[in-house]
DNA sequence: GGATATTTTCAGACAAATTTCAGGATCCTC
DNA sequence: GAGGATCCTGAAATTTGTCTGAAAATATCC
């Protein structure tokens, strides 16, 4: 789990990354809204969290200009003011919940635990589409009796199919999440890794398949009930 | 957009429920555990509004057996307590946010807004023009039941088409928004597309049509209702 | 350190999209 | 209504993007 942490006080930023980073989230910091905006164009975060009051840009300006760029990224607002107002005006700009400064460690944590979770659609360990069921920690993938284990990359490119169903998920997405942002990865690999997946899903005969949008990527295809 | 309340004080209810439909969302209320976590389960909600104290099951309880069952509807909790535990372990419940009573109406239908927010870009966008719908991330042209996937060309003219319809669009813009400012397509390029995409069309049996005016260019047409 | 699994690379087969071409249909002008 | 300009459309030819098997390289495990 990738988290981007916007913040201009650094010491404050530095401890919300060591927080983070104790829980095994990948925690990247920057210090003002110019900055987090870039980043967070990037649509490589699991979640950002993300001062009102920065250098720069605005953090509302910062969601605002997210949401316009059709980023999804789910934003944990933080902020000294208690105005309900400002609440209400950052949950509107595209934010997806707020909260005050000075704040608890573990509510914040609880609170990144739940806007994490929503990505995936499902709760806790694991996403589900159809007929299909894949198993967030053990990795394996499962359609009725039959069951199948993926590997690191199988696993990653199909859960980001799978996260968004429907969905229609670039090639360089995939590569830009799953090999990294900045890797020399071809789209040949990508449809490499979509032929492994699809052999396995006609392996487990599921109802779900891959499709195919020529000149821009995959995403998840579910006949008709 | 639907709405379930579950509240266990009628009046708290009621007002509930009122708040929300004159937002225009349809709400339906219950008022308790057991009632609340069978509507839930229908899954045909957008979100819920649930109370944490409740008569036969517990909001916690509600929530967590929803999330077992695999319905991922968003959750808003609302509390009298306002202890950090109680709102860490809601949110570890699966809930997807928290409000604490008493609350203010529009923060209330902020939040609301924050967590539907998400499902309606879930479609992605579309363009519509009278009965044919033209989905901009899979491609696929839908008139009624039938379905036709476009080719990256046929895709980019008739978007051209359908973002102004009525409006004639003469052939050199469509040569240079589709085949690049510099190139050297010819008009008989946009004929043959054109071509291709009336069939698909008349496939379709779709009441809209392309027209053709000579020396200029080409638009759709819709016959009068 | 060898066995196993995973990842990358590559090339040919394949399929879909695109371009080209040509004959025929239609429109407009004189 | 002749003749030229414009447009339509089927079919062939070409290009482009994708699929997939196999081999080579790399990582992981015992």
């Amino acid at each position: 789990m990738r988290v981007l942490i916007v913040e201009d006080e650094r010491r404050l930023a530095e401890a919300l990354g060591q927080i983070m980073e104790e829980q095994r989230y990948q925690a990247d910091l920057v210090y003002d809204g110019a900055d987090g905006l870039d980043y967070a164009l990037s649509g490589q975060y699991d979640v950002i969290v993300l001062d009102v009051m920065l250098p720069k840009l605005d953090g509302l300006e910062v969601v605002h200009r997210l949401r316009c760029a059709h980023v999804s990224t789910p934003v944990l607002m933080l902020t000294a003011r208690d105005e309900i107002d400002d609440k209400i005006s950052g949950l509107d700009h595209g934010a997806d919940d707020y909260m005050t400064k000075p704040f608890d460690s573990g509510e914040l944590l609880a609170r990144v635990r739940a806007l994490t979770r929503r990505q995936g659609e499902v709760q806790g360990e694991e996403l589900c589409v159809d007929d299909l069921t894949l198993s967030l920690t053990t990795r394996a993938l499962t359609c009725r009796e039959k069951s199948v284990r993926l590997g690191f990359k199988e696993f990653a490119v199909l859960r980001l199919l799978m996260s968004s169903p429907k969905a229609v998920i670039p090639k360089e997405e995939i590569i830009s999440r799953v090999w990294g942002l900045e890797s020399d990865a071809e789209d040949n690999n990508v449809e490499v890794y979509i032929s492994f997946l699809r052999k396995k899903l006609s392996f487990l005969g599921s109802r779900v398949s891959i499709g195919t949008v020529r000149k821009v990527g995959y995403h998840l295809e579910v006949p008709a009930p």
